[in-house]
DNA sequence: GTGAAAGCGCTAACAG
DNA sequence: CTGTTAGCGCTTTCAC
């Protein structure tokens, strides 16, 4: 295991010196430079970041907080997360709350040991006295997705999201829409779920629409759970809506399995609309309100990674999560007389 | 930021005593024990990993190398890699390979820079050079899923599976049988497309049973992808097979959509079976050859901490990986008269 | 341009 | 049971 000495060593120069040259720091000759760098090169001299990190305090890592892999949204945002961090030589440390657990585990985890320079948490509300410690450590922190108390955050606007898609829908000439939401287990302390309804709810009743209880179905954030919702309502005999606003593109995937299933075509009998842009959007022909994890991701880490070269005291610009409407085939006015 | 030596003097101790009592090794009275860790605590002593790292070479972390985190598969590996280091106070580093720059970039970060004490390797298999650096850095590591070059691995016998799932449609009596299969673009260099594409031309072939090139359908292990493949298929004109393997459970929940789209009887007119045990398939009560991805990262895992605390020379044993037939409502009897 | 020395915070012999 | 002494490998003043 070669290290700084060996180099200076073999070179008859000093620690700093090697130390110097390595870096590409500046008032070191051009000669030593290169010899430097060449006996380096041939030992395979790799530095510790431990021992840099000692000294300097930075780790060159960033802890990302995830309330489960699993979902193709932090996946994807841990993704874009990863990507931005390769590129300013940093590493992401995971911490994935799905397993029980949980939070009280992260603390005691490396979480707070210094291996990390900044913290990205996707949708995860701490409580009080985590918040308090993580404080105290003072690491740049900001969220991604759902709201984080206490802490910046990059995301989309999930209120205008939905009310995007309901106004589509309602414009379309709907007024009897549906809504597979519900509850994402996995989601943790996440609030998404009720801004999202909530969001219909209040966009329903702004334009004057009756809401109906038999049509605000429970798909709780997953395909399998969205799919047996319909087919309980398909099996109720109640009357179908002509549309239904799924919270999630897994969920509207599901929904549209089961409609499809039981012979109920999409859009001409009743119109079906996403949210998140998942890639399934784009194979279903859905019509989804798209918004980009991975980007959100590198913004993430881009806010991260220029907090720590701004200076503790410099906030830099949380950047925006932008949305968008995509109008695909599964949305369509409803079938006359309704 | 307290550190050892301020609990130190604070308590008239010397640095050891206080190092020893706040890791409970033996040899330190009871009181002062209580003492040191009363201390610790109230002042929020929370200990330096880079320093202890430097000492003992022990850096309480290990990197995970995937292909593509958005893959439930990794994911899934992923989730249980973290979950089961959690357990022991150990950190995952991740390397998201998903992004440009893919290996190469990876040796620059800090996978060689005594950041972490071992290695998981999901479905990628390094070039010589690399395959070189990392011997040399002596970490231990091992594979999961894909058969990853000269380190032992955790996965399924890839071969098997398939043949399962082949025999299983044939002990049904088909013999006009398909294959969903391709490459994933996102597998990169895992070699499982390949296995499980000729372990069903093994298996057939076997049987006696006609290849149809037309049935040998590019699913690119994407959802859409075969979705788009059976599409073609039906609009080919072709005749269809009265079975369809599909070398994923997501590109199985494709094809499903696009049979039933059109009006073809899943398991009446064709037979469908999927790999891998994703969620969709019991949500969709799809038969498939179920693993375990998650007990896989957790089972590589502890692998890897054995091989920490058993020290160099001792190579812990290799966990095998359980895969079973799981059958469920998409597969029957081929149509009398096929 | 380069070197010497101190120190980051901890652990690990070796003494007592 | 506890203290002393060395480092681990690097960065960083401060000199020269």
């Amino acid at each position: 295991m070669t290290s700084l000495i060996d180099i200076a060593r073999e070179l008859g120069l000093s620690k700093s010196t090697v130390s110097r040259a390595l870096r590409g720091m500046p008032g070191i000759s051009r000669a030593t430079v290169e010899a430097v760098r060449g006996v380096a090169e041939r030992d395979g001299y790799i530095p510790s970041l431990a021992a840099s990190g000692l000294t300097t305090g930075r780790h060159h890592a960033i802890g990302v907080v995830v309330p489960s892999l699993r979902r193709w949204f932090y996946a994807s945002v841990v993704s874009g997360i990863d990507a931005a961090l390769a590129e300013a030589n940093y590493d992401v440390v995971l911490f994935d709350l799905s397993r029980g657990g949980g939070e009280e585990r992260l603390f005691h985890r490396s979480l707070l040991r210094r291996r990390v320079d900044g913290l990205i948490v996707l949708s995860t509300d701490f409580a009080a006295e985590e918040q308090r410690q993580l404080d105290e450590v003072g690491l740049p922190a900001i969220g991604v997705g759902g709201p984080t108390h206490g802490m910046p955050r990059v995301g989309v606007d999930d209120h205008a999201v939905v009310v995007t898609a309901t106004r589509h829908l309602i414009e379309l000439g709907h007024r009897r829409i549906g809504l597979v939401g519900g509850v994402d287990m996995e989601g943790l302390n996440s609030k998404v779920p009720e801004i999202r309804s909530a969001a219909f709810v209040d966009t329903l009743a702004e334009a004057g629409i009756e809401l109906r209880d038999e049509w605000m179905l429970s798909g709780g954030y997953r395909f399998g759970q969205a799919k047996h919702a319909i087919e309980r309502l398909l099996a109720s005999g109640e009357e179908l809506p002509t549309a239904l606003l799924c919270t999630s593109d897994e969920m509207a995937a599901g929904v549209m399995f089961a409609l499809q299933a039981a012979g109920v075509v999409v859009p001409d009998e009743v119109s079906v609309i996403g949210i998140d842009g998942h890639d399934y959007a784009e194979a279903l022909g859905l019509t989804t309100v798209q918004q980009e994890p991975e980007q959100q991701g590198r913004d993430a880490a881009g806010w991260v990674l220029a907090h720590l070269v701004a200076g503790a005291g410099d906030w830099p610009d949380v950047p925006s999560a932008p949305f968008e409407l995509v109008v695909r085939s599964t949305t369509a006015a409803p079938p006359p007389g309704d």
